[in-house]
DNA sequence: GTCTATAGCTCGATAGAC
DNA sequence: GTCTATCGAGCTATAGAC
């Protein structure tokens, strides 16, 4: 028999909020607690602590955003030109940042186990985009020489690159300004 | 008569590298008078604390920054959409990061005085890469239809969102991928 | 499994001698 | 203008009762 929503649950929650909110190295064990409503101790029990307690939400985040890529790209009625469109198309939230992008320059995520979640998402994220722009090239949608790897990069890019822009700016609609560059781009790349 | 190099010099040199290296709130003021030599006394005699000293090295970031940029627009034998190729052309050290865009995400930049040094820097930018698409399209180089502003915050956003993507598989080639991919996109989109 | 209490450390900043 | 000594607060983690 499972328990309502055990104390685990509440501090896994709580400190998925707060990475998105302040990141990896403002989020203290004490803020977690706080928001949670538990004690030091379920802390300390449920987890090793500060690390790989970001660590399991990290994981559970790049497994979500994993699967909402498989679902725009296994729509078998889009041609890849159009799954790529979808999948720029948004619309995105720029003031909160990306969930695992916004703590890719944090001191912790250099040299660390923990940067190993988000660098298998976007691994996996360049390598799916990546697969589309290839499809359109065998389709002759794109031009035969299209640097796959490059558009690629460039696609993937041009969402994180406008969440920064939107943290900058303090403009959440300048990364759907930016995604709407790649779209118009590759609109016109097509041959 | 000048001194040798004092004491505020060094602090800001060693702030400098740390911001780079670490980000703001990973550096510590201990961290700044270790790596300077100088005491705790030399600090908070040259600046009111730790954010005025940070905001001292990015506004002077900023401005070397804004000069590089001038420096390749200003080319009069260059057409718009060669800058814009120059310009994405780098290359850069992605493991560093962006001097200014790595801090986009801290919590300290969100409501707070420090974002307006990055603030500035990027709408500059922002600002003179759409002037020149804007030209590029008056001289008849890019569709009459082109948007403007959306391809201005994709071409910076492809060196932002690059240094993103080479921080999180930990690869600094890949902003360079990144910003090639934006190069081919823009040549592809020349009437 | 959850709690409170507290340890040991580092944070950013201040005091005051020279 | 530079130094050393130190403050109060908050950090991450541990101890031990229930």
């Amino acid at each position: 028999m499972k328990t309502a929503i055990g104390k685990k649950q509440q501090i896994l929650k709580a400190a998925r909020e707060l990475l998105l909110e302040v990141g990896y190295e403002s989020m203290s064990p004490a803020m977690v607690l706080k928001r949670s409503g538990a004690g030091q101790g379920s802390l300390y029990h449920h987890f090793s602590g500060k690390k790989e307690l970001a660590r399991t939400v990290l994981d559970e985040v790049a497994g979500e955003l994993k699967a909402d890529f498989i679902k725009v790209f296994q729509n078998d009625k889009l041609t890849p030109v159009e799954k790529l469109d979808h999948y720029l198309a948004g619309p995105r939230q720029g003031l909160n940042g990306c969930k695992l992008g916004r703590l890719a320059n944090e001191k912790a995520f250099v040299d660390d186990e923990l940067r190993v979640s988000i660098e298998q998402y976007f691994k996996f994220a360049l390598a799916e985009v990546r697969k589309q722009v290839e499809q359109a090239v065998a389709d002759g949608l794109f031009p035969d020489d299209a640097p796959v790897d490059a558009i690629a990069h460039l696609v993937v890019a041009s969402i994180q690159g406008g969440y920064v822009l939107s943290k900058s700016v303090a403009d959440g609609g300048a990364v759907n300004v930016s995604t709407s560059g790649a779209r118009a781009l590759l609109k016109a790349y097509q041959t």
